[in-house]
DNA sequence: CCCGGGACGGTAAGCGCTTTCTACTGGGGG
DNA sequence: CCCCCAGTAGAAAGCGCTTACCGTCCCGGG
């Protein structure tokens, strides 16, 4: 049914070896012989049985890109990179490599699952990206699964995520810690002293370094006192946002602003303080984290911190292949950048 | 190295085929010998190599994905939930597959690359999301390819986007025209005569519904005449809308709408008419069109057609999975839903 | 008491490609 | 003028798994 390297072979008059070489080009092959090879492909219309190729060579070209879920820019913007990256033909040998992207909803089960469905495939670098969690069972598990992916020669990238103690795969990662404190800093500059602070999920690497930037900032200024009564959690989504901001509103009435662990999050705030009839920023300044698209776009537009998801992403990808050595310390930490816009202010008190 | 089903086989004391077997769940296996297997299995921590069952079982699981921009959340979306579908381990034979996501960036050229690759890695199905490239030469090419994926026994679904012709692939598509035609006749509705498109790039059926529909609208209410002046065309992103939206008012300064291609497009038309000082809706009214997430978080919130990304992502994946018969005819025609927000308001001088 | 057949399990032949290892060629140096 | 090597091409041995195709073994019916 399907035509083959033999086909092609005996079409162009070589041996099937000679057909391989032409098509991997790692191997000298006269002019003469490789025309009439290509040709041969040309008219059969022959594409290689990839999972043939990979079973033979021990190699295949996929890489993997764990996400937390796809549908998040967030994620969106480090996976377009990736694949954008790792999709291109680059002069190097091997031909360009897929992207698979799994959703692991934030499910550590599901990451381990999706590491070992990648490790099935024999996938030749996997990228993971967003928070870990913070539990010392699955980090062991991961380590594990990863350690495993290693030995049998995938190359591990984190992107977006703090190193992994113990082990020395490369990071891309980005500074939450400092681009909290910035943020609040900015807050504190401006002169709020009542600010509510709506933390990200529990037990996850990121909500807990911006968290402590957060409280960084409010310590220096030596507000850390009441850290824990305006701090809600929730997740990072729209709704947590939304109803966390209702909840800061009736803990503290004298609230004047609002630090959220991230846009999609102060988005959802902004629209709870709205619906109360609550000004942005006059009465309550509000501040977002990721700079994502449509920060922008909100009105009053989001003060917030910009991460490189873009460049992070590329610079995994590139990692991934290995076509960049990977930083010296093996991590490259990525800073964030304040963008100070509409929805921050003084407060009215001021 | 690596662990191999002969190891397993070995260590649970039966044969290489025997192992298989238990493993695909296939062909019945007494309890005791399926236990044995198991244990080996659990204890050599074997993974099975998927490129080697990929060659002689002639069949992989990898569904791939094409879409513009993983970055784009209305791509995004509409790939989370599909990834989210095939990747359930159904009670069904075969495991859970996994999402190839390839970023065409609206390249046809690519398109037809990525389908290669696919072909290449003898994907399980293909889901090809996104407008279609209205080219003759490319629509050919682009059969071929498919029909080459489906002859090699891969299940080719569309996913919002409009039915190849001549051709019986099953395709989940959005009824842009009737969504185009529903939100200008609201802005008729409310007394707007001057209103201003901003269409997307030439050439894409996405583009063309969406423009059909609002034209229609027009020359229903007499209006046809002024369309094409009012007409700007652009990409279908911010600053296509943002230019798009100085163009119109220099054309037309007694524009009292602006209906753009969609609400990336919007947001940017929204952000032009601010810095002109131009207040929305109170002066010009805009609408967009997908309501995608931040769509209800711009300010004002923006009057837009609402598509079904997710339900699309779902059911195309169901249809790549074999678990849904193709609806009748091949096609399900997924209906906008009209939601009127914030930024339309009658006209000032209504 | 014998035989047919169902339930299991093993044997072995590939799946389509890569990659040694070997073979052959022609030309230039000794 | 012969030998050796650079330059090419082929033969063949797998890569790790699936799957006919056969044997066994044991049961119940005739």
């Amino acid at each position: 049914m399907a035509v083959t390297l033999a086909d092609v072979a005996v079409r162009a008059g070589v041996s099937a070896a000679t057909v391989s070489r032409v098509l991997n080009g790692n191997y000298p092959v006269a002019g003469a012989t490789r025309n009439r090879v290509l040709q041969a492909v040309e008219e059969l219309e022959y594409v290689v049985n990839g999972p043939a190729s990979a079973l033979a060579a021990a190699t295949s070209d996929l890489v993997g890109v764990l996400v937390n879920d796809i549908a998040d820019p967030f994620f969106g913007i480090m996976a377009s990179a990736v694949q954008s990256e790792i999709g291109e033909p680059v002069a190097d040998r091997p031909g360009p490599k897929l992207a698979v992207v799994c959703n692991t909803g934030g499910s550590p089960e599901r990451e381990l699952t999706f590491l070992t469905l990648l490790q099935r495939q024999r996938a030749a670098s996997v990228v993971l990206t967003g928070g870990a969690l913070e539990d010392q069972s699955h980090r062991a598990a991961l380590i594990g699964r990863l350690g495993r992916l290693e030995a049998a020669g995938a190359r591990v990238v984190l992107c977006g995520r703090p190193p992994l103690t113990d082990t020395d795969f490369p990071a891309v990662t980005f500074d939450n810690r400092a681009g909290a404190r910035q943020l609040t800093e900015h807050l504190l500059g401006l002169g709020h002293r009542r600010i509510g602070y709506l933390a990200g999920p529990q037990a996850r690497t990121t909500t807990r370094h911006r968290l402590e930037g957060h409280r960084a900032a409010l310590t220096a200024a030596g507000l850390g006192g009441d850290a824990s009564r305006l701090t809600v959690r929730g997740s990072y989504d729209r709704s947590a946002g939304y109803y966390g901001a209702l909840e800061l509103l009736d803990r503290e009435p004298g609230l004047t602003a609002i630090a959220a662990a991230n846009d999609t999050v102060a988005l959802g705030a902004c629209a709870a303080l709205r619906e109360r009839g609550v000004r942005i920023p006059e009465d309550v300044s509000v501040t977002g984290f990721d700079d994502l698209p449509f920060a922008v776009d909100a009105t009053p537009a989001l003060t917030t911190v910009r991460l490189p998801l873009h460049e992070a992403g590329v610079h995994a990808g590139r990692l991934a292949l290995g076509r960049d050595e990977a930083p010296e310390g093996g991590v490259l930490v990525c800073p964030g950048e304040l963008r100070v816009r509409g929805s921050t202010a003084p407060p009215r008190d001021a």
